[in-house]
DNA sequence: GTCTATAAAATGATAGAC
DNA sequence: GTCTATCATTTTATAGAC
C-alpha cells in the first residue's frame, strides 16, 4: 500500500456497489454504526452474501482507505519531484486533494475516523496515514526554510490544513452534494493565505493552480 | 439548551466520574465504539448501575455536548457585544475555545461526529451546534463588511477555522495530552492570518488576546 | 445506589443448498 | 454468486433483591 494504484473498480458490478454504498454508509452513521444488513439492504442482497465479495467487514472499510489515500500519497509524491515553488506545490495539492474527494464517486467522508482507524485491523491504513502527513509537512517545512512561508510548527500547520480540507468536504455533502466548483481553489487559498511571507504571490499561484486542475485529471505520475 | 450555563459537575460524584470516562471513551472509539460496559467497567460499577444515573445511554451523551456547547456560545455571544475590533473578537473566540476544550476536564473530541448527531435523540443539540454556526458566520459577515477581512464565503470559513479547531484537539490528544500551552495562539493566528486584510495587524491582535486570556478565565458573561 | 439475573434485539459471521 | 437457516456474541435496557 502507500504508493500503488488501486485495481480500477467496475462500480456497476456488485462488489463496487458494495463499496459505493457502504462508503455513503459509513458517511452518515459512521462504520460503527452501519451494520452490514444495512449495507446489503442498500445492495439489494442478503447480509450473507456480502461475505461472499468481502471476507469481512472490515476489509470493505480498508478496501476503501486504500482507494482514496493510495492516489492521494502518489500526488503528493508527484508534487515533491516538480521544478515549483513551495507554495505553489502545497496549493495545488490542497486544491486537489478537496477535487478529487469531490469527483471520485464514492464518498470518503466516514473513512479517516481516529475511532475506527484505532482498531488493530487497520494499522497499516494508519500507516498509509502517516507517510501522507509526513511528506506534506516535509513540505511545509521546506516552504518555510526557503522563506516562502511564514515561521510555524509544521506540525500544526500539517493539521490545521488537514481539518480545512475534512471540513470543507463534510461541507459538501461528499460526492453526492452539488460539487461548488471553487471549493477546491477557496480551501487552497485559505491555507496558503495563513502561510505565505507574500501574500500577494497568492494570484499567480492560484493561477498556476487552475491551468494544473484543468488540464485533465492531474495526472499522479507526473 | 443553546445558551444556560450547565448546573456545575462533581466529578468525583459516581455521575462524574461517568460521565468522564464516558467521553474518554467517546474520544477514544466513537460512540458506537463505546458499550455501557466499557464505562460502567471504567466506573467500577456494574452495567445496570449506569442506568440509575442516566436513563439511556444516549443521554450520557447529549450531557456531556450541552456542557461543551452551551459555555462556548455564551462565549461567542459575549465577544459579539464588546467594544472590539471583529480580528480581536474572532481571534479571541478561536483562541479561547480552543483553551477551553484543552482546560476543561472531560474529553470534548468524540462529541462533534456527524454519523452520532444523525440520531434523532440529538435533534436538540444539532440545533445548539446550527446556533453556534450562525453567531460565529455573523462575526465573519460583519469583519469582511467593515474591511478587516477579505471578501470570503462567510460559511465556508467558518467550517475552515472549525476545522483548524477540531484538528488542533485531536493532535493534542484532548485534556489528558500535556497542553502545548501555545496551541489557542496557534490556532487563532492561523485563522485570522487567513482572513486579515492587514496581516501587520496580527501582532496587535495577539497580544490583546493574550492579555485576555490570562486574566483567569474569559468571564463568559461579560 | 449498587447488585444479580435476564430479557429482547441486533450484530458479524458460517454452513450448506441451489 | 446468491440464497435460507442459524450460531455465537454482544448490545441496551429492565426487574427486583439487598
Amino acid at each position: 500500500m502507500a504508493d500503488w494504484q488501486p485495481t480500477p473498480v467496475d462500480w456497476t458490478s456488485t462488489r463496487g456497489r458494495i463499496l459505493l454504498a457502504a462508503s455513503e454508509l459509513f458517511a452518515q452513521r459512521g462504520y460503527f454504526g452501519t451494520s452490514t444488513r444495512d449495507i446489503a439492504e442498500a445492495v439489494a442482497i442478503r447480509q450473507p452474501s456480502l461475505f461472499h465479495h468481502f471476507s469481512a467487514k472490515h476489509e470493505i472499510f480498508r478496501t476503501l482507505i486504500d482507494m482514496d489515500l493510495g492516489p492521494s500519497i502518489g500526488r503528493v509524491r508527484s508534487r515533491l519531484t516538480e521544478q515549483t515553488t513551495w507554495g505553489e506545490k502545497l496549493h495545488l495539492t490542497v486544491a486537489s486533494d478537496v477535487r478529487e474527494m469531490l469527483v471520485q464517486p464514492f464518498d470518503a467522508r466516514g473513512l479517516y475516523q481516529d475511532a475506527v482507524l484505532a482498531m488493530s485491523e487497520f494499522v497499516q491504513e494508519k500507516r498509509g496515514i502517516e507517510i501522507f502527513h509526513d511528506l506534506v509537512e516535509e513540505l511545509i517545512r521546506s516552504g518555510t526554510r526557503d522563506g516562502e512561508f511564514v515561521e510555524c510548527d509544521a506540525g500544526f500547520v500539517l493539521r490545521a490544513a488537514n481539518g480545512v480540507l475534512f471540513e470543507t468536504l463534510r461541507e459538501q455533502g461528499g460526492p453526492r452534494g452539488r460539487m461548488r466548483v471553487q471549493r477546491p481553489l477557496q480551501a487552497a487559498d485559505f491555507v496558503l493565505r495563513a502561510l505565505l511571507v507574500e501574500p500577494a504571490d497568492l494570484d499567480r499561484i492560484r493561477a498556476v493552480t487552475q491551468r494544473r486542475l484543468s488540464e485533465a485529471a492531474v495526472p499522479a505520475g507526473g
